[in-house]
Formats: structure tokens, C-alpha cells, sequence
DNA sequence: ATCCAAAGTTAGGCAAGACGAATTCAGGAG
DNA sequence: CTCCTGAATTCGTCTTGCCTAACTTTGGAT
């Protein structure tokens, strides 16, 4: 029964896969809390379903201790992450969505579209590999980059540098985002950082540089790569 | 409990309500056994869900008379007809999906795509009034068109006629269909039909007109109507 | 008027997924 | 080493949707 038939996971098992490929990223196994977090359901319902994805041999589960994807389980959440996230280009660039709204919609389609329409997608866009918030599409060998991006926090005073991935579960801070300017793609000079997890100010290049405060918190969620420093 | 709220119903619900929509709209109430037969599950399932139906408002249900959808279940069904049919169409004119395809692909998506993406849809393709199978697509408001067409099957032999509507739910006939160069569209004319259920010959119309036989089953569900006689 | 077959329903179960309440474990503080 | 606390699990229950087996009902044939 653990072998690996073509038939499709409900939409549950998909989410729960998804949710501990994303913790299980930070290094560290993912918790019970923390998925039940993720997905909005309370841990006793996490634990009855680790036991089931255990038994179908998609992680490995060791009670108490958190949880960890089998090879087969990374495969089939790797597989549902670039459904989502080819869904969430198409939806922007051939159907006029926005990048705040396309998530939720994705989260939903993701489970029901064939390999077949994915893959049409994929092609129609050129098979891009980035999403509209940064995030690298995993191709349908299920390799994904693994970008090596710093926090807005971690960047020096004077050093310019580029946005190059935001988080893509809340709508209101991407609208927020898009006032300050801040989607993949833009540059930016920090100008200065206030110590205690103070704010960050930047100065967003573009025809019209716009000075910009962001406050800790959301700057640490800021993935982006230092430009070259000019080499005397 | 039987008011309408916005919250989206099961899946297993929307399949039902579509299936009775279509059943009834036969002129009769929809059997359980042809809904059992419709949806691929045991008649005691459909019993089950009939029940759960009626008390939610969606159906009048009179046990052993068959089921009649009321007017909230209708606008119900109708909901997911349009959105299958605009997926439909979609499919085909945006991503290259062929017309025996399609069927399954909208299938599930019906369930998982939102008004919005719907709308959208139907904005990219003009808003379009049919399928591809020629099937009337309802208005956002509910409203949908009801052809009078007659079957291949009624039309008298010399007759010139244009297929119109083609039953869409067997991938094999589509293509069959294809084959004999008979889409929504084509114009042919009958050149004879058998007696006692026998086939009819036609010959289809276009740069290089064909002869066709077709079967009395098959001939029954094309729809057609008959082009205007050429009056004295 | 009776009987029968087909259609439909009821009864009883099962699996997936979720919940709250009660219990157990693990790791740190003392 | 013991105790405490927060995290995790177990337990019992619910809902949805499906099934088979057993039953009722219906309506036509005799
Ligand atoms: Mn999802
Ligand atoms: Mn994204
Ligand atoms: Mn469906
Ligand atoms: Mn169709």
C-alpha cells in the first residue's frame, strides 16, 4: 500500500504535504503545532493525518519528534508547489489578477487541475521560473532552486540590492508592498537601520526615487541578493 | 438552514444538482436510478444525498415520484453549468485542448474555480453564447437559452440541415465525430434514412463535400436545425 | 383482485477528516 | 532527581458520502 499509484491525493493530504515541505525547509522537522498553524486545523487533527501520510509512505513520522517527507512525499509536494505556483503566473499575466489575489485562488485550483493543463500553462508563459512573488517554480523533474537570498535586515547601511522574493499568504501586505514599490525586480539603497529590531530605511530607485520606512518585521520577510559593490 | 449562504457546496452536491438539472429538464422528474447511473454511484448513495437535497432547500423531493429542482436549486445547477461550459471553452480557444478533452478537465474544475476567475474567462473569450460542443452557455443572471432543435434522426431525407449541439460526455463519439467532419457548424444534407431504426446517409458540406453514414443511436443525439427550403 | 419485477428506500457499515476533552510525553528549571 | 509546562497524542464523537443487503412500494401483467 505504500507504493505510489497515479490516482491523485485529496485535496487534504496535498495541503498537509505542501504545508511540511514549506516547515520542513527551515531545516528542522516539521511540528505538529506548527502545521496545524499552517493549514487552520487543530493538532489532534494533525495527528491523526501524520499517521495516515506515515502509513502511505510519504513521511516519516517519529511521535513526539516531528516529521520529515519521504522522497516519494517531496516528489508529490513539489509537484502540487509548481502547480500553484505556474496557476498564479498564469492567472497575472493572461488573466489580469493581481498579485494579492492570486494566492487564494491557486490554493484551491492547484488540487484540481491535470498535469496535462499545467503543463499548457506552463508553455503559454514561456515556462517561467519565478512566480509573481519570487518564489522558483520547481520543474516537472521536481527540482527547485534553492536560492540563497538575504532578509532586508541582514543588508548594510550603503550597500544597493535587489527585491527578489516576498511572502505570498497575505493580500493586504502585498497591497501594502505594491504602494512602497516593493516587487520582485526592484532596486533599492539601504539607508540606514535602527538598532532593537528598529525600522529599515530604503531608497527605492526607479524614474522617481521614493524614500521608504519599513518596520522590522516585514523587512525581515524581504528576500533579496546584494548588488556588486563597484570595485575601485 | 435552507437559505442560500455564499459559503460553496460540496463537490458530490454540485455534481447532483447538475445531473438532476439535466435529467429533468427531459420534461420528468429525474429518477433516482438515472441520477445513480449519471453520477457513476449506487442508488441507496443517491437516496442518501436526495434527502440531504430536499432539506436544504435545493429540491421538492415526493419519494418513489423522482426529484424536481426549485427554483434556488436551479439557479444553483445553472451556476455550474455556465462554469463548466465557460471552462469549456476556454480550454479549447486559450490552451490548445481539443473538444474531446475538455469535458473531463471542466469536470473537476467546475467545483474548484470562483466567479471571479469564471468571469474573467468569459471576458478573454467575449463572452462567449455556446460551447464547444454547442451547448448554450447560461448568463451570470441564470437565464438560458432553449434551443429548439431537432434530431438528425427527424429530418426528412433532401432536407439541408446544421448541426448545432453534440452530446459531449464521450470522448470516443467526439472523435468520431470529428472524423465524419460533423462539429457544431457543419451544414449537410440527408440523402436517405433507413427504415426501422436504421442509419442515415448524409453528405456533409465544405470545399470537398463527403458522403456519411451514421448510425440511428448516434443520429439521435445530434442536434440540428433545419436550414430554410427554398421557397418557389 | 393478485402477484411480480423493477425501482426506491431503509438499515447498518466504513473511511476520510475534522473537533474537544482527557491523557501522556519531553525537556528545562530547580 | 523531580516536577512542571507546553506540545503531542489518544479517545470518543460528528459529518459527509459512499457501499451492500434487506426491505418496501409501485404499477403493470395476469
Ligand atoms: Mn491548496
Ligand atoms: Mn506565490
Ligand atoms: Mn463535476
Ligand atoms: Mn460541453
Amino acid at each position: 500500500m505504500a507504493s505510489a499509484m497515479r490516482s491523485s491525493l485529496s485535496r487534504s493530504i496535498e495541503d498537509y504535504l505542501k504545508a511540511i515541505l514549506e516547515l520542513q525547509s527551515e531545516g528542522t522537522p516539521a511540528q505538529t503545532s506548527a502545521i496545524a498553524d499552517s493549514l487552520a486545523v487543530a493538532p489532534p487533527s494533525v495527528s491523526g493525518m501524520l499517521k495516515r501520510l506515515s502509513e502511505a509512505g510519504f513521511i516519516e513520522y517519529e511521535p513526539y519528534k516531528g516529521v520529515v517527507l519521504t522522497a516519494v512525499g517531496r516528489r508529490a509536494a513539489l509537484k502540487i508547489v509548481r502547480r500553484h505556483r505556474i496557476l498564479e503566473s498564469y492567472l497575472m499575466s493572461k488573466l489580469g489578477y493581481d498579485w494579492d489575489t492570486v494566492h487564494d485562488e491557486a490554493e484551491r485550483l492547484e488540487h484540481a487541475v491535470s498535469d496535462q493543463l499545467i503543463e499548457r500553462m506552463a508553455m503559454a508563459l514561456g515556462h517561467p521560473r519565478y512566480d509573481p512573488h519570487g518564489a522558483p517554480i520547481p520543474t516537472t523533474a521536481g527540482d527547485i532552486e534553492r536560492p540563497d537570498h538575504v532578509s532586508l535586515t541582514d543588508i548594510p547601511v550603503g550597500r544597493i540590492a535587489e527585491l527578489r522574493m516576498v511572502g505570498d499568504k497575505d493580500p493586504e501586505r502585498l497591497r501594502y508592498l505594491a504602494t512602497l514599490g516593493l516587487k520582485p525586480g526592484a532596486t533599492f539603497e539601504v539607508l540606514s537601520r535602527q538598532p532593537f529590531h528598529g525600522p529599515v530605511a530604503i531608497r527605492v530607485a526607479g524614474p522617481m526615487p521614493r524614500d521608504q520606512i519599513v518596520g522590522y518585521e516585514l523587512a525581515e520577510t524581504l528576500w533579496c541578493s546584494m548588488v556588486e559593490e563597484e570595485v575601485g
